[in-house]
DNA sequence: ACCTGAACACCGTTCAAGT
DNA sequence: ACCTGAACACCGTTCAAGT
């Protein structure tokens, strides 16, 4: 009977219907949820919630806040163990947003639905995307200064490509496309992965100065899949 | 009077429905387009385009098989002037497509909407994805061929990274990706067109096997943005 | 054979009224 | 301050009945 939890419904609705919304697109995807369906499963009448969101979106918003969160989190892990060159470094931060995609095709999707959330309207949705550039970036310009990736090519154009590599291979996969270019079932970890490994190994190679000997030590056997 | 359009109510509602579907399509996005909208513009009962479609999915596909006809189309026009070299080519096939994504993004999206529409039933829309596909990849090997990209790579690995990155580009800049990613107002086209020549001048660097002189005759000056 | 129009079970959103 | 619950204007989809 001592339950803490009610101050008039039962605390804080706003985290609540976070999270029954976050379990909906688990389910059905971002455009399966539906508003009167979080206030439901959450005990709560069909009008409650626009006293926390001003409409769908932003809740759609919020969602996809907490799912960039965790993004960075489990990117995070995946780069630490491979930490020894920068070009490593960002190759393992490729795979690592691969494979949360992959694991996560839910939180992925609602990230990436341009169409269900307003990124402008969140800074913590903000900061988190701009986080993850900045990453990408500094790695490519670490690989550069290491002699991995030749230095004249410019750097922010570096991170786009290899980012719109990423994002383009996980939405494919997401999207369906991948069997109409050639990937069997079952085989799509491999093969995005390869492509990955394609991209990074491209950008290894000659260097626009000849004669750097130290760039063919440190550079990963990206094509042995 | 001598109006010779209307067995029943005009002649194929079929038709008429997808082509007032595609336009809601351009006006509010996939997600904006409501079967009952497009029976009420084209003058019929809500019930009736159910007699052409089984539900809201098969018509989306329908106006996605169309988008992709139109795809095609617009591409094969912007790599005909550029046949010197299939590298070349590849760079053109690439344009085409990005520039048809800014161009007509209601058309992309559709077509890139796995959750609003059904590939596997609509033998037409499989079909032109597969002579995408097909083009990319002759088009890959003909440069490996013509000593442009290094013939010790996979050829479909090669295609699939050259659309990841395409896609990539395309989506992230109608997902409204850019803005966080370095690109400013009003030079996405320059960005991703630089991107993409970028990724080609990649792959058309170090061969694996050296002394191939004739390769950077016919390199294209891909970075001159 | 093809369409109507009413019906059903849903939506998002608003707003008076309650506590 | 926060929630209820009825209301409004929408959906997709079905199905008897009409022509």
């Amino acid at each position: 009977m001592g339950m803490e939890r009610t101050t008039y419904h039962h605390g804080n609705l706003r985290q609540a219907l976070i999270e029954a919304a976050l379990e909906l697109a688990l389910a059905r995807g971002p455009e399966g949820v539906s508003v009167r369906e979080a206030a439901r499963r959450v005990g709560v009448s069909p009008g409650a919630p626009f006293r926390h969101f001003p409409d769908r979106r932003a809740l759609m918003t919020a969602v996809a806040q907490e799912a960039t969160e965790r993004l960075r989190i489990e990117v995070r892990h995946a780069v630490r163990p491979a930490d020894r060159s920068a070009l490593r470094r960002l190759a393992a931060l490729g795979r690592g947003y691969l494979r949360w995609a992959e694991r996560h095709p839910a939180h992925f999707r609602i990230v990436s639905a341009r169409d269900q959330i307003d990124v402008e309207t969140s800074p913590g949705l903000l900061r988190g995307m701009l986080a993850g550039r900045r990453e990408t970036e500094d790695t490519v310009r670490a690989a550069q200064a290491e002699g991995d990736i030749d230095p004249a090519h410019d750097t922010q154009q570096l991170a786009l490509l290899a980012r719109a590599c990423v994002y383009g291979l996980a939405r494919m996969r997401l999207d369906g496309h991948l069997p109409q270019w050639g990937v069997a079932p079952g085989d799509e970890t491999r093969a995005t992965e390869a492509a990955l490994a394609l991209l990074i190994d491209l950008m290894a190679r000659a260097p626009n100065a000849p004669g750097q000997a130290s760039v063919s030590a440190s550079r990963p056997r990206a094509t042995r899949a």
